[in-house]
DNA sequence: TAGTGGTGTGAGCAGCGGCTCACAATTCTT
DNA sequence: AAGAATTGTGAGCCGCTGCTCACACCACTA
């Protein structure tokens, strides 16, 4: 419950445009280049203000990370959410998902960068808290209306709704990332070929018919219908 | 094409002991710490090896961390693939490789976690090829045992071979990190509640229940059960 | 024994980059 | 206006680490 703030009071206090240019420079030059060999100097220049000054804002490098990483999800979260509609079927609200990802993958790729970099931050420090952070609001979101839709009979009442959210997420946060990080590219490329990234229509027929009878049909139905 | 090889002509040559020193020193300390912390000297000692000797056998420090993912995912495949029986059904099948990454989350965990360190590897150099390298043989496995399954009736006949068997192996391997990659860790909690990792047949049970419906069960075929 | 070519060593070079600090400029307080 | 506090600068310190290189040892050949 620490809920640690990753900057310096200094930071509050700072003129916007100062914090906006470090925090643009920041996103930019650790989604390019990851934490480690992203370079502060550099960045401190990108954003025309002395590294003194940035210090002034954060304590270290890895803070000012994390700060950047907190800005970048919360955009992210902005474009995404502003697309669905909080009375949207789940099949709507799928659909509506994977073409804001589909979109989001070309001008805004650096927030999906940022935030696919933090997948792999390790060493206990912040990951529980930042985790929590970055996937709460998803993970609270999908498992309430999974759970609505359950009880108005929209979908399968044989599921448990806390998994099949996790699933959901599985399936669209990979999507996210294979439309903009360059492994998770190839990966797609070689499960579906090159043109895939042509042909965003198949992706979203694909996905929908997947997700439609995972979440529609129960085994018991389908048997009872087949007499 | 290029097939471009990450470690000298002495490294070939050496005592198998020093080689498998070297790579478990490497796959250890890198899964633990990433590419640019690990400290080369310290692997070097941990391996019981000269620093000098060390890049008799490796270019840079990146050649040396390819070769250790390299042998990573190929241990990775041989556990995994070692479990499944090559005329298993996909439910089957599926069943078998959900446990053997829960078995594989205790000892073997430094080979998912260095897999998982080059989701995020980027800039042009080798992202192209390593994705083939690592990805190319459950791709390929995937695609073609799920359009035998739909030539056979086994599974629905309407589904795109290759886009299921990129949603199967997205389910799959992120199913793999959650077990063991401390961020994914963290977000499966997230979802499923601290004691997940207590019950691992209440995941079988659900991922199967997801599969099982998203891969037999067509629309049309339900659609007119009803009538 | 002398020569060749490989294996193996590890002190230390060199360059990079996170971060500091002495100082200047500005704003706030009284 | 004097003093205090905060904002802002950037040259450069210094610790770290990837990598080298001069040398020792060994195996083999002739």
């Amino acid at each position: 419950m620490g809920e640690r703030v990753y900057h310096k009071e200094a930071f509050d206090r700072a003129k916007p445009e100062y914090r906006n240019a470090v925090l643009t420079a920041g996103i930019d030059e650790f989604s390019k280049l990851g934490l480690e060999k992203a370079n502060i100097n550099v960045i401190a220049k990108k954003a025309g203000v002395s590294v003194g000054l940035l210090y002034k804002y954060f304590e270290t490098k890895e803070d000012f990370f994390i700060t950047c990483v907190e800005e970048a999800t919360k955009t992210l979260e902005e474009i995404i959410d502003g697309v669905v509609n909080s009375d949207d079927k789940l099949l709507v609200r799928a659909e509506k998902l994977i073409r804001a990802i589909q979109a989001t993958s070309g001008a805004d790729s650096k927030y999906v960068k940022l935030y696919n970099e933090i997948t792999r931050i390790s060493g206990n420090d912040g990951a529980e808290e930042l985790a929590a952070k970055v996937e709460g609001l998803s993970a609270t979101t999908y498992r309430n209306f999974i759970e609505a839709a359950r009880k108005s009979g929209d979908i399968r009442s044989d599921c448990d709704t806390a998994m099949f959210a996790f699933f959901f997420d599985t399936l669209l946060m990979t999507l996210q990332f294979s439309y903009t990080c360059d492994y998770y590219r190839e990966r797609l490329k070689l499960f579906c070929g090159e043109d895939i990234f042509d042909d965003d229509e198949r992706m979203v027929k694909e996905l929908l018919k997947f997700l439609e009878s995972a979440f529609t049909f129960e085994h018991a139905d389908v048997k009872r219908l087949e007499r």
